[in-house]
DNA sequence: AGTTAAGAAACGCAACCGTTCACTAACACG
DNA sequence: CGTGTTAGTGAACGGTTGCGTTTCTTAACT
């Protein structure tokens, strides 16, 4: 899963720097316990999946180009030192971060109509370009300053098989003869997620549901119709 | 034209710092001439200009959020100072930049037929979306980080304009018995443009005169016919 | 000639980078 | 159960970059 983003990121940007001098060592005695409550300190996995998340929601606030480090310690509710122990630049935090955030691929649905097909379909993207994970992404892949062959990871992790989940639900519904033969291509898939994006895009988030439901009834079912 | 951008951003942010404490005076003398053949120094309109179009390339190839002062001083190649001498901050820059990017209102086509018009339509938009303008205004709408009510009035004087000269074209057509009745409405409207966003989003610029074609013949005619 | 403003180079300040260190909480193991 | 190990916390460090300002010199206009 992840190795094929990172693979794609160490080819482009690997580097790092030796361990620098020694230094004179601090002699500050900190403060002693102030009796909080709590004071989960998280580890591991936990601590990875909270800097994880709080880089995708920074990500999706500010955007890649203002994403900082010490941002994103502070949202985690943790330090650098931590965030640096695990990955050796902002690049590579982001790069996991985006696979951290990709949605795993729904189940195609079969439903016996092209309508309902395409509205599982379509209310399942809503859904994903709603959530923080999605906001993140589609920060990422639109910021200019994004290797482009990094975005190409994520359009051909993300976008591509769902959209063959649409060509393939267009194609049964050709069978079954609801579907004018030649709008079985990519070109027609491409109109809902489109669409979708757009109005995300224009009127910000979230996208309604009602939105996906006129797009089906009032764009798609027209274009489809034999 | 300026006005509307300026004060939008004028009424959200407007902030001005007094003047600061004066200062030991330094008493470097400049190397004399190097007899280049050109110092060609630019002044007024033409500098304000250069400045403008320095910013557009600059947000068009970083992004909002990687844009600096700095660097739009010299991607002008001048000093910061002649930027401050005329914006007081980045935002004021890229308020005035964006008025400066947004392209004219075309003038409405009426082809006799609402393939011609839709094409005619579309290729305008087509164009805008490939140049360094539009790139930057892509930029700067799509950033999370820009204020919502900033792309509001972008969105207001370049959008909607444009829309409407599509929705004008389907009527025209619908009267002309070429386009289905229910077909002239906002949400079949913006299908065109959706789609060479999403183009544009997905493959990179430049979206291909082609892909208009496709477009228009493959997804557009199939929509709207009767 | 006199005025205006562009060019160029600094300044103090703040944010962020990537690193290091001392401390300590959470865990692992005998 | 006590002890040793691992790793999170928090604070600093030196260095870099950008901000917004100031100053001086000099070219372009009136």
């Amino acid at each position: 899963m992840t190795k094929a983003l990172r693979a794609a990121v160490r080819g482009i940007k690997g580097k790092h720097n030796p361990p620098g001098s020694p230094r004179v060592a601090p002699l500050s005695a900190p403060a002693p316990d102030d009796g909080a409550l709590v004071s989960h300190r998280r580890r591991g996995q936990d601590l990875e999946t909270a800097i994880l998340d709080a880089t995708l929601e920074l990500v999706g606030a500010v955007g890649v180009g203002s994403l900082t480090m010490e941002g994103v310690a502070a949202a985690a509710h943790t330090g650098k030192a931590s965030v640096y122990r695990r990955w050796p630049s902002k690049e590579d935090l982001l790069v996991d971060a985006m696979d951290h955030a990709l949605p795993p691929l729904p189940d195609a649905p079969d439903t016996g109509s092209v309508r309902d097909d395409l509205l599982v379909l379509l209310r399942i993207m809503r859904e994903a370009i709603n959530s923080p994970s999605g906001c993140a992404i589609q920060a990422f892949m639109f910021d200019n300053s994004v290797d482009r062959s990094l975005i190409a990871v994520v359009k051909h992790r993300v976008m591509e098989p769902r959209q063959q989940m649409l060509i393939d639900a267009l194609a049964r519904g050709r069978d079954r003869g609801e579907v004018r033969a030649d709008a079985v291509n990519p070109r027609t898939a491409e109109v809902g997620p489109a669409l979708i994006v757009h109005q995300y895009l224009m009127q910000g988030p979230p996208v309604p549901d009602a939105f996906v439901v006129q797009l089906v009834d009032d764009v798609l079912m027209p274009l489809l119709r034999p």
